[in-house]
DNA sequence: GTTATTAATCGAAAATTTCGATTAATAATC
DNA sequence: GATTATTAATCGAAATTTTCGATTAATAAC
């Protein structure tokens, strides 16, 4: 057994195609079937079933699994901590968002990049129920969403960095662009541009909707916040966000909704049981200082 | 970084010693000084200082060997699940013991070997606080003593076997061999051959002299159970062990010593924080039934 | 039935690990 | 202070392991 065979094994047991996984591994496929008898005769188990041509997890791989992965971990936690002892700022950070914090995300990083240029940035973006559970299984680093601080769970440290406020966005010569609050009552007949139900905004959305017992005028739903913005800059839709996500687009104007619960708060959530490298120590300030002009501006 | 590199580094580290390490390893010191340093460059970190014809661990040295450490032991612990899935009764079983309780290990392995020829044992022997260690750095499965299991350690379970009860040992054609009990008060006159401070039993019958102010007359210390019985079976001498300790000696007998807190209890450890293999379940049993016998001879 | 896809197998090559011998450095001893 | 013993590094060669490319066998998909 060997972390090599280990690391062979992990990721032929997530593919379940050998050739797959051998071309992921930059390896030939006859290596990894090599590889991976080898790993077998030395556990003296198999680990795949081969069905014909097709490969699947027997008991003992599936369980083999979950010990090559924390055996993997274990390694490279290791490694990151020789890293970070010689102040060595390189490696990967791997970071999960919502598309609601996209904003925050790309400022955070671009300042981010400048300061550690060596450190390789990977961003996968989920729900946060998908990112909740990747950060429990040690694939993402650490996850920014609005999932509430307050929440108890033991396995995870959580951060606050801003209050975000559920807002109607408008173009700034919109005869509504200097109020400082507007009802939801207002905009039943208002035509809007709104984000699609993969959101979680949206789904925040239509909570607060469904217990008031209030329909909007959805004309458009789009999958991607950046283009919801485009839309209200062309003058002709309206649209609803929470107003941390227009950072950019400084002709557009967020006009808080009046009410109670409307607003969410935005969270960084890093894994309480594994060592937490430096990089991400690094990041986490750097987002917690950019979230402070979100503080000023809501 | 490979398991085997690994392997190869933690004995080195403990060891301090390249020569001594690669002959412990069964392999040249040429090539644990090769491997050593690959490690050293896949990790672009020097892991041992050399000075001169000395080693000695650097501080990335010392934080690396906590996590190669880890790293074996992840790896085999999943070797042994998988063994057990089979219901393979192989391996190894380390099993850490004070000498006070000899007699019942001795009784337990036998018929634990019986059963499981092919599991091979290991056997520690230690003082509570230096199994107590060695429990914690996993490198004894279980630990028998007379710790209490009432005492609480989150990282421990224990469970109770038996109940021993300081007793004066004596031939059986001792004028006293018939006795129901005795007090300490009695024997102050009386040639005993007792146990050395090295083992638990003589600190505690020590603290209890202590706190009774009482002196005995010792003739003989002897730094081994079975030849204070020995010495015992001769009717020269008598001697003073818990009742527990004199399984296999026909001829002679226990007296338990009248007074509170004559007692201790037998028991059995293991760590609660890693996986505990089929064989060691299987020896626990055995161990618990071998136990009943001292719960009814006392 | 034909084709496409996939894993296993085989022999050769490349890479690596290991060994044995030697060297260099330095403790330990006289 | 010289000598001896001990230790880790180095070097070249041997042994072993890993990898590759090509082929084969099996079977899924059409």
């Amino acid at each position: 057994m060997e972390l090599r065979q280990l690391k062979y094994f992990v990721r032929a047991a997530e593919l379940l195609n050998f050739t797959h996984a051998a071309d992921d591994l930059f390896i030939t496929q006859s290596t990894l079937s090599h590889q991976i008898k080898e790993l077998e005769t030395s556990l003296t188990v198999l680990l795949f079933d081969r069905v014909g041509k097709r490969v699947r997890l027997t008991e003992a791989g599936e369980t083999m699994l979950v010990y090559a992965k924390k055996t993997i971990r274990q390694a490279e936690e290791g490694r990151q901590i020789l890293m970070d002892l010689n102040n060595v700022k390189t490696g990967k950070l791997v970071i999960g968002s919502t598309y609601g914090l996209t904003e925050l995300l790309i400022q955070s990083i671009t300042e981010f990049n400048e300061e550690f240029p060596e450190i390789q940035i990977q961003i996968v973006f989920g729900s946060t129920s998908d990112l909740l559970q990747k950060i429990r299984m040690f694939e993402i680093d650490c996850m920014l969403s609005f999932m509430p601080a307050s929440k108890q769970h033991s396995d995870l440290l959580i951060s606050q960095l801003f209050s975000a406020h559920l807002s109607l966005i408008v173009h700034q010569s919109h005869k509504w662009s200097k109020l400082k609050k507007i009802s939801l009552q207002k905009l039943t007949d208002m035509p809007l541009a709104l984000a699609s139900p993969t959101y979680s905004i949206r789904n925040f959305l239509d909570e607060i909707l469904l217990k008031k017992g209030i329909t909007l005028n959805t004309k458009i739903e789009v999958n991607d916040i950046h283009s919801l913005l485009e839309f209200t800059n062309t003058k002709k839709w309206n649209t609803i966000l929470m107003d941390s996500s227009l950072f950019d687009f400084i002709e557009l104007k967020a006009i808080p909704i009046d009410g109670k619960n409307m607003t969410r708060e935005a969270t960084m959530a890093v894994s309480s049981e594994i060592y937490q490298k430096k990089a991400l120590l690094a990041f986490q300030k750097v987002i917690q200082q950019k979230s402070l002009i979100y503080r000023k501006e809501s």
